[in-house]
DNA sequence: GGTTATGGTGACAATCCTGTGACGAAACCT
DNA sequence: AGGTTTCGTCACAGGATTGTCACCATAACC
């Protein structure tokens, strides 16, 4: 996975410290100033993968930075999110006109950031997080909802697909039942344990529809992998 | 699956009851103090995987121990989760400025939390569910579940499993039959002493089970160590 | 050498874990 | 509404794993 750059306009410096070190544990590189105009010539030039963009700046609010940014051709892509002290409605509605992607209103916890700057991320730099995912002989391609194996196409549910996808995001780790009832289901989701192997067995009977060898490895008293050894 | 080590800095006894049940029932090892001071001397001296910080605690208050938690470099990457009574817009800001990874206000269900927990470990912490540990030709990668030695791929059973992993967490250490117990099958388990023999036995089979030296040494009147030499 | 302590081994029954087919409920499309 | 797909749950069977024991082998000690 490629280091994630992250143009961060911000003024308060606490706060702006703060993010950094969050994101930079999270294996984003962070540039950061409190300046609207710095912010504009850094995101033309650095290229970001992704702009947090304070409501607040100096010089130029956080809304003018964003619209420059899009009327910019360069720029014009460039996945922002905006963050805001109050979650007022007619800001919200005024911020996603302006063409932000993803709003988030302090206060948040860190992890939450992070969650939704991920989720846009996948959404609008598919690239960035993996257009088309390959093991072995398979193929997810995650913009189309399709999946090959050996050329053929393959059909599932929803729910095994995202369980595939799921596998392919790790390739070969081990996932107990829970953890894939937190990442595919939710971690709120009130199933039943069980119900995983179900699902697992209905994803073996797609994967496995037009022959081939067993993707799917059982790891007692752990959970199931994605395996193409042996 | 390695247990977590968990720090509670929580003041009411009640609440620190119930988490603690919940938590340990979740394979997590807890730590707690109603003190800020002794929370974080332990904090530094335990380095747990994880701390739970609440709000209001005696001598400092919760955010001070957080502060003071990410001053110090030894400490200052431990994933911290803040309880707190009320979801105050003010609080929540104080409190996301001074590093916490996340907010969880009471009232909260213990499911919620247990969920934030891991959560927040999968993120910060990824070593806890993987890492590759090495000895001579011998590779267990503990994300994988799998063993391999000299490249081609070995086959165990959980049990025999969680020992080799616990010989490689400590190379080259004597481990004495009664540890053993302790650290694969918990130090509550009811169980013959001899039994560690049987299990040591089919883990010999199956390292050797491809050629290759005998790794697990046997120590008189002391117990068992990996060890490559001779 | 004989005796005692300690470790190795094979067998076995109990238990645990997973695979699987079936089924009703819910969601989804026309 | 009717028909189809997908979902979540269950119960059962088969197989893997486990803990224990009895008995044999080896090492230490006098």
């Amino acid at each position: 996975m490629p280091r994630k750059q992250l143009l961060l306009l911000e003024d308060d410096p606490a706060m702006a410290q703060l993010l950094r070190w969050h994101f930079e544990r999270e294996e984003f590189d962070v540039t950061q100033t409190p300046s609207g105009e710095e912010g504009l010539m850094l995101a033309a030039e650095e290229s970001p993968d992704i702009v947090l963009l304070d409501w607040m700046l100096e010089e130029l609010s956080g809304i003018e930075v964003c619209r420059r940014l899009r009327r910019n051709a360069d720029t014009a892509n460039l996945p922002i999110i905006m963050l805001t002290a109050r979650g007022e409605e007619a800001d919200r509605v005024r911020g996603l006109e302006t063409g932000a992607d993803d709003y988030v209103t302090k206060p948040f916890s860190p992890l939450e950031l992070i969650a939704r700057v991920n989720a846009v991320l996948r959404r609008v730099r598919p690239a960035l997080a993996g257009a088309t995912l390959r093991y072995a002989d398979l193929e997810l391609d995650t913009a189309n909802h399709k999946v090959r194996r050996a050329g053929g196409s393959i059909v599932m549910g929803p729910t095994e697909f995202k369980i595939l996808r799921h596998f392919l995001e790790h390739p070969g780790r081990v996932f107990s039942r829970e953890r894939l009832l937190d990442a595919v289901w939710g971690s709120d989701a009130e199933i039943e344990i069980r119900t995983v192997d179900v699902h697992i067995r209905r994803l073996r009977q797609a994967l496995n529809s037009r022959g081939g060898k067993e993707l799917i490895r059982t790891v007692r008293a752990a959970g199931y992998a994605l395996d193409a050894e042996d």
